[in-house]
DNA sequence: TTTAGCACTCTCGGCTCGAGACTGCTAACC
DNA sequence: GGTTAGCAGTCTCGAGCCGAGAGTGCTAAA
């Protein structure tokens, strides 16, 4: 995936940069007149114009036609973000700003998500994209059941870590509170800390309402543990809308359908992911045959904490991206969001 | 807003709704002769023209451009809404489709909105809305306190009907499990049935730890019965991009900027929908002064229990929009919903 | 009241054409 | 050898023009 880079001389590899810096604010095919005017160069359009036949014949840059400018390739935004994007931070005060908000989302796990969701639209002007932690391996914590209305009583369980899930549960025959609150007693004193399997295992010797709510327990568990039980969020889907090379084409819907429609959702994070948490990847141009996203390209990552629960973040936009920009923001909420669940999940 | 509607002729009315039948289908100008065609009335093509000079004069539809068909205005829709299509129920194939989806999910509340974003996006071919139902007036249940790490304690709030809520909790020391055990025992016993201002009373005289949780369980419930809490479920906004009318415009995006924004929502929903249950309502062309949905219409709904929890969703679509078929649509799932939740939330 | 016929109007796609934008090449220059 | 000025060549893009086609409004007859 990474192979046959070219080697490029030191000006070769500053002006693919610079044009490209370029091209990410015009959405326009670069002459080599404007990079000298605009950079103040030392040297004269023509001797640009020669480096850029040789970036154009090692494949980095293309021309729409004989008479146009230049624009990068799949290959050109490759070397770009490979060997010139740096390690950048965000900026201090953009940090501060971040880390101001999810510090006053503190308390609510479900808000942090939200709030990524947004951080990544606005910071990095893509469509974002976050999903909630799963546990890779879920353990039961706690059970709380609730009579509410007839033979129904709501279940709520937290698993460890903190992840609280919850459910209806129709039962054979009207239950008193007490008896529920003593089946849940009896549960949790069973139950602690095991996973899914050791619950279920115990829900044999149980007597009826027990082994149902052990069941229907385990269950959820391995709901929790699959990737398909998370929510989703999303924003600024709209605002990269108006991105000049998505104005009322077909490769925008294509593209945003990949977002909305969980079945897609899920093999992409699936294939595209690398299971580890600290890197950014970035797939540029639908690189693993992804032809929706032909023409897009993203920055993703994973969060949370390693082996044991973790979600996925990234930010989808025009191939045409500021990508260091865009690498910095997500690494940066991603390491947010995952100190504060180390903070607050372990245990 | 339902004024000046002018009276037509059976015919006249006919035609409207032929023509209006026509044009949701081709998204095309009508011509006078399409209609005799398709439909095959058993008058001429002039004579029909004659008609929609008529229709057009009281301002029911429009003309292009001198040569061109027919489209309906804003107001033809209207009329169209409140006089021609009747209370059609969904037929009953696709009720039992939905009735079943549900059926399957009526385990998990959560999983109902989703549903029903995703069931309104696809029968009504528009982007679908549907927010998490709003406690009119939230009253406790139970409190769980379960410690995790640290000063870090997980506040799991229980409220009558059973909305679940959750928060982390920072305590000024590290609690031990029991001491919050306790703690969450003698609040559950002191609250039960109370709102938040009387939890909020009940803090005073409590010592600091409960003191500390009641008045973040107050906060809690005010929030939930805040519009603003809610989450808002969405589907089928790639969808909609697919209408012609919204191809590459800047109107589709503006509109639907409208869903993705909460502080846009909130306004409109506010607005738009009376807080009874059971009416569908239409919104054409942004009636009320929106700008923004100019060119959409939206059919909306609340659902839930009257006076005491009750949630809204609704389709975005564009005027051109099937509206018998959106409406039945609607109405069914809101009346759906609203069902099984007095099935489970009462007592 | 309905209808046939017809003149009239307006859009839409295709076409041409010239201006403008860049390039690639060549020959001179440092 | 690398760099640069100059220039011919190529391609796009928008404007303007034109004819075909669609659909209307009107009129006069049934």
């Amino acid at each position: 995936m990474f192979d046959n880079l070219e080697a490029l001389s030191d000006r070769q590899e500053l002006l693919l940069g610079l044009l490209i810096r370029e091209y990410v604010e015009t959405a326009q095919p670069v002459a080599s007149k404007s990079i000298v005017d605009r950079f103040n160069l030392g040297v004269s359009s023509a001797t640009v114009r020669n480096e850029l036949v040789t970036l154009t014949e090692k494949g980095y840059l293309r021309q729409p036609h004989t008479s146009a400018g230049r624009e990068p390739t799949e290959a050109g935004y490759r070397y770009f973000v490979q060997r010139i994007v740096g390690e950048n931070e965000l900026p201090l005060a953009e940090r501060r700003t971040i880390s101001h908000q999810f510090y006053q989302a503190r308390r609510d796990v479900d808000e942090w998500m939200r709030l990524a969701a947004s951080v990544l639209a606005q910071h990095a002007h893509g469509a974002s994209l976050v999903t909630s932690p799963q546990q890779f391996k879920a353990r039961f914590k706690h059970l709380e059941l609730i009579s509410t209305q007839g033979r129904m009583a709501l279940l709520v369980l937290v698993l460890q870590g903190g992840e609280v899930r919850q459910q209806i549960l129709t039962l054979t025959e009207t239950p008193s509170q007490e008896s529920l609150s003593e089946a849940a007693r009896h549960i949790n004193a069973l139950c602690e800390r095991l996973d899914s399997d050791a619950v279920l295992a115990k829900s044999g010797q149980l007597p009826s309402l027990q082994q149902e709510v052990t069941r229907l327990i385990a269950e959820m568990m391995r709901k929790a543990e699959a990737f398909s039980a998370g929510e989703v969020f999303r924003d600024g889907i709209t605002a990269v809308l108006n991105e000049p090379e998505f104005a009322g084409s077909e490769s925008a819907r294509q593209a945003l359908r990949v977002l909305e429609e969980r079945s897609y959702l899920e093999g992409f994070l699936a294939k595209a992911i690398s299971p580890t948490i600290g890197g950014v990847q970035v797939v540029i141009g639908g690189e693993n045959s992804w032809q929706e996203l032909k023409e897009c390209s993203m920055v993703l990552s994973r969060y949370g904490i390693a082996g044991y629960t973790t979600g996925a973040m990234g930010v989808l936009g025009p191939q045409r991206m500021a990508y260091g920009r865009t690498i910095s923001t997500v690494r940066y909420v991603a390491g947010l969001m995952s100190d504060m669940m180390v903070e607050i999940y372990s245990e």
